[in-house]
DNA sequence: AGTTGATTTTAGGTGCACCTAAATTTAGGT
DNA sequence: ACCTAAATTTAGGTGCACCTAAAATCAACT
């Protein structure tokens, strides 16, 4: 039932690309991998072979339900050993992302266990992301895009975005997870914000505020 | 200059097998890794030409300067590996080996020093075995085989083989690192040998006597 | 219904790490 | 020196994951 390292990652990025509709196209999956289109195609017809996925030629994949059961599996080991990563090692949040990357695929059932254990049965990774039970279930915490509120709205940082950039600048401005803030301007002409993080105000774009996930409190 | 998991796992194994003499044997190699002895012959030859190896053929293989370096390197993230898995997860000594054969290729050197320092920088691994130093020095305290003392001599346990049988009836036997133990009697016949450990006198056979090595206290 | 541009698949490669079986080389004993 | 058995290398495969370029299909607009 383990596969290997690609196996996993088309998985993961078929489960990532299709929460929006239903078949993911396979050039959205190639381009996400950062693999050739003709070479997808290649690789999915095995994945079909080996029932991980559905694939109607021209119409896009999907994960079979053994497919997402290893998808999910991923994304838990994914989200465990960036937790690992901030917790025992001291990695910064926007450093971890690629080392779990390959951490994920050497982690047998027992490891996943154990680091869930030492970690203390955590619901969420560093940034946010929930991470999903050993039976596939996710325990979300609903959220908004930061750039939705308006002037006197008063929000709590729930989830940012998993992104190198996003995340070293969020850092800078004081703006990590569970931080409470308060909108205190919004620009009309490009949507930029300045919010209010403890004593102090910051200016931030609606580019990083898109990527800034929170909830009212 | 990082390699990947084969070209580490065939260096490891010629460092291991070289200590005794000079070139390791392919056959040796092939034996030790389970692969066909042509492949091996193979493989080295891109090892060669990477300059990992010398190699004279049908006169058996030997690390360059550059080999040797990339082997200890993996030795030594394996052993942290290992050192991780008995202090954070739990894990019993015995269980440690093959998850870490497969964390140490997808360490970086970032992480290397990181485990290094959460772990309070272990001078030895779980089964007593150095842990080469970043710069690749070993700090190898000495000991000898259980099985060359003599009834009424004193030692303490350094080091046991890093075998699951081994490791599983030694710990069993209440033999673990560190613990002093007094040779009781020694049979001529078969040179297994009854000794002290803590309050209680066990019996351990010549085999086991090999695989656990000590020095006197 | 027909043309056309974009998407997708197919066809024909490559490099890697392995395999088995056939040659070759080496070393030991006469 | 010669023969032979064991060790080693070579030769000719395989499967995997990738590539590029050509062919097929789809969809969408006249
Ligand atoms: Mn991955
Ligand atoms: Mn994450
Ligand atoms: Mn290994
Ligand atoms: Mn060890």
């Amino acid at each position: 039932m383990a596969k290997n390292q690609s196996t996993e990652d088309y998985l993961k990025g078929i489960y990532k690309l299709q929460h929006n509709g239903k078949g993911v196209a396979t050039s959205e999956l190639a381009k996400h991998l950062k693999i050739g289109d003709g070479s997808v195609t290649g690789m999915i017809k095995k994945l079909a072979a080996k029932r991980l996925v559905h694939h109607t030629p021209y119409k896009g994949v999907s994960l079979t339900a053994s497919g997402k059961r290893l998808a999910v599996q991923m994304i838990r080991r994914h989200r465990l050993w960036e937790m690992f990563l901030v917790k025992f090692l001291g990695y910064r949040w926007d450093e971890i992302h690629d080392e779990a990357e390959r951490l994920e695929h050497v982690t047998s059932q027992e490891m996943e266990r154990r680091l869930d254990k030492a970690l203390g049965y955590p619901k969420v990774d560093p940034h946010g992301d929930p991470i999903p039970t050993m039976n596939g279930e996710f325990d979300g915490t609903a959220y908004s895009p930061l750039s939705e509120f308006e002037v006197g709205d008063r929000v709590k940082i729930i989830r940012v975005d998993d992104d190198q950039g996003v995340l070293q600048l969020a850092a800078t401005l004081g703006l990590g997870l569970n931080k409470n803030l308060t909108v205190k301007e919004k620009m009309k002409f490009d949507g930029s914000m300045i919010v209010k993080v403890g004593p102090k105000e910051q200016f931030i774009s609606q580019r990083i505020a898109k990527s800034i996930f929170v909830r009212v409190v």
